[in-house]
DNA sequence: GCGATCAGGT
DNA sequence: CACACCTGATCGC
């Protein structure tokens, strides 16, 4: 649970993700996901009155949160006080002291977390430095290095610090299995069950909150079946995601939740309250999505375990690893790592004995006792000019030389030309980039999310409504603020990257009578069957299931995530997502803003067109509308400003141990999404419509 | 009646 | 051993 209190020493006039105490004064807020801890005094009275007194404040989110969060009554009153901010689109800020009228220009710029729906870290850019504020993430190894704009050119920026999500922050954590690992772990056991008959259904035991959404979307596409959920209206804007859920409790996987849920499911009841299916009893599994961990030296990675006659734990993580973590810090290697999160059992030292040595300073072979001339930037070329003046004094290394990973984008024939679209812009402009995102996520390839949210409702309305909206981006009325639909794409993987193997185990369909479950044990030994009680550091957490006399025999585990491995590389394929051409403009000038510190914000302002400009009352002014940049114009101005790096480097793998996609394989994936199923199809079609 | 906090549960 | 959330009890306004 983060706690974090809002503030970043760097710009203690922003607050991010805390809106209580101190943070009352802030001058302009930012959230990075839409999960309670992190939404601490948001909607409290202290803060409303905040608003109605300073009206050049404003919150800062993706085009998704925005959405998630209006969705809740509670939030409306922020409706007209919320900027979206598009994903990788940088953005200038003027955070405005409205007693003294002193003002403070910072840039952000957003990076997607893969935690929840609509999730980011945001990058800042000002005065004091590069600072990165993680919210809580999670990333695959070596994803960093694809992310453009942590990078000038081909480098790593200079980040001054980092503000980490450290919740699995323990050696203890060492490997959780990918999120391709998991998702085909349950795909398939998914599918073992609901191929027996129509009436063997399966109840995913999520909890109220945002970041299953993938695995509905998945688990949709891949069956046929939409999955159950008691409420949906918040993805009325969100086709990719609302298309794959229902309120019509007759379908063969359900998502809903009743607090009496695990009761009813003794009694083969679902939490929706059915049992039956025209008057045939229904089989039923649940399967619980769980956090597992191994040991560094753990040799077996199941993603599931039964834990009943009829019950399954699946891994399942929104958070990174500990390896995960630490491969993100080493990547981006800023001078200060702050935790947001200090785990019970645990302490902010211990976990800074972590940080500590994957920071700048202790990058240095040669750290104090060096004569202080070579403390100096001594071998600090020029080209890192980028860094602050800090520099001058703790960074007796050059930056360290990490190569950012070939952009997918560079291998993606798609480009979208859209960009962040202001509340100024001409309505005609905003309409039609509304539409084209609607449409764009409509058939967009990228899964994402949805969520299993608090009660049991179903009705039809919102059947309807999901209907109607799903070829219309009109009901997208609270939204007529800068950004058109939310946008999807990227997060995580989809299923092309799902391997069928190593699933044996999974009689896909045999016989049903007898037990319920089904037969995925015979292959499941002993040993492998107790996991975490045995060995702390393979921990499968497998608490309480004491209370089911089959338990004894339980945790079987029933897939080893070894088997598939290459779920992974492609699990996140972000390819697709953003604005490829803008976004390289973009990222590019940005190199060129950072490697001339002086005049950065006049800079931004007048050069740069990937860089939209909010001014203080709030209203982005998107430079970038003309954004249509030929890409032509990339390579000129990686070589007028960023020097000679940028040619080089595009086969280096980028993080240390990081394992770079076989651009083969990641081609392979590319052709496939861009043209193999009906949805990608139409989804160039809109492209092409709008480019 | 509401919010904040805590304990307990899933 | 985690998370994110819910419920219910208590306290203060």
């Amino acid at each position: 649970m983060s706690s974090f209190q809002g503030q970043m020493a760097e710009y203690p006039n922003i607050s991010i993700d805390r809106f209580d105490r101190e943070n009352l004064r802030a001058r302009a807020y930012f959230l990075s996901h839409c999960h309670k801890d992190h939404m601490k005094g948001l909607r409290a009275p202290a803060l409303q009155r905040r608003l109605e007194c300073s009206l050049k404040v404003y919150l800062y989110c993706s085009p998704v949160t925005k959405e998630l969060l209006l969705t809740s009554p509670k939030y409306r009153f922020w409706e007209k006080r919320i900027i979206s901010i598009e994903i990788e689109t940088p953005t200038q800020i003027s955070l405005v002291d409205e007693a003294s009228g002193e003002k403070e220009e910072i840039v952000v710029t957003l990076l997607p977390a893969g935690h929840c729906p609509g999730s980011v870290m945001f990058l800042f850019q000002g005065d004091n430095g590069t600072v990165l504020y993680t919210g809580d993430f999670r990333l695959a190894k070596g994803e960093t290095s694809r992310m453009e704009l942590l990078h000038y050119g081909d480098r790593v920026k200079d980040i001054q610090s980092v503000y980490l999500d450290t919740t699995f922050c323990d050696p203890k954590f060492y490997q959780i299995p990918s999120r391709g690992e998991c998702l085909s772990g349950i795909l398939e056991l998914v599918r073992s069950w609901i191929t027996r008959s129509p009436y063997h259904v399966v109840w995913l035991n999520c909890k109220a909150a945002y970041g299953y959404e993938y695995l509905f979307t998945n688990l949709s596409e891949e069956f046929g079946v939409q999955i159950h959920v008691d409420k949906l209206d918040m993805f009325r804007n969100m086709p990719d995601i609302l298309h794959h859920l229902t309120t019509d409790r007759n379908t063969q996987i359900h998502a809903c939740r009743h607090p009496k849920a695990e009761e009813y499911f003794q009694w083969n009841r679902l939490p929706c309250g059915i049992t039956s299916k025209s008057k045939i009893p229904l089989h039923t599994i649940s399967i619980k999505p769980s956090t597992m961990w191994f040991g560094e030296r753990t040799r077996k990675t199941n993603v599931i375990v039964r834990t009943g006659e009829s019950s399954y734990r699946a891994c399942f993580s929104f958070h990174s690893s500990y390896s995960e973590i630490k491969d993100f810090l080493s990547y981006i290697c800023p001078v200060n790592a702050y935790p947001n999160v200090i785990p019970v059992g645990t302490t902010v030292d211990k976990v800074l004995e972590i940080l500590k040595p994957l920071c700048r300073s202790s990058q240095s072979s040669e750290p104090k006792y060096k004569p202080l001339g070579k403390l100096k930037r001594a071998r600090t070329t020029h080209l890192d000019s980028e860094e602050e003046e800090d520099d001058l004094f703790d960074d007796p290394l050059p930056l360290p030389l990490r190569y950012k990973v070939p952009n997918q984008q560079t291998l993606h024939p798609e480009i979208f030309p859209m960009t962040a679209v202001s509340p100024n812009q001409p309505e005609k402009l905003r309409q039609s980039t509304g539409c084209f995102k609607a449409e764009s996520m409509q058939t967009s390839p990228w899964t994402d999310f949805i969520d299993c949210e608090e009660s049991n409702s179903e009705s039809e309305e919102e059947l309807h409504i999901a209907a109607s909206s799903q070829g219309d981006p009109g009901p997208v009325t609270h939204q007529q603020n800068s950004d058109e639909v939310p946008q999807w794409k990227v997060f995580f993987k989809r299923n092309d990257d799902v391997p069928e193997n190593g699933l044996e185990n999974f009689p896909s369909s045999t016989e049903a009578g007898g037990s319920q479950s089904p037969k995925l044990l015979s292959d499941s030994d002993g040993e492998s069957t107790h996991i975490s009680s045995q060995n702390s550091s393979q921990s499968t957490h497998i608490s309480e299931q004491g209370s089911q006399g089959w338990d004894s025999q339980s945790d079987t585990v029933l897939l080893s995530s070894q088997d598939r491995n290459s779920a992974d590389t492609t699990s996140l394929n972000k390819s697709g997502y953003r604005p490829r051409l803008k976004e390289n403009v973009s990222a590019s000038q940005m190199e060129q803003k950072d490697t001339c510190p002086n005049d950065t914000y006049s800079d931004l302002k007048s050069r740069d067109p990937g860089v939209s400009i909010v001014p203080s009352a709030g209203e982005p002014t998107s430079l970038s509308s003309g954004k249509h940049i030929p890409q032509e114009k990339r390579p000129l101005n990686l070589s007028t400003c960023v020097d000679s790096q940028s040619s080089s480097d595009f086969e280096i793998p980028s993080t240390p141990e990081a394992e770079l996609p076989q651009q083969e394989h990641l081609q392979h994936l590319y052709e496939k999404l861009a043209t193999g199923e009906s949805i990608i199809v139409e989804k160039r079609k809109s492209s092409l419509l709008n480019t």
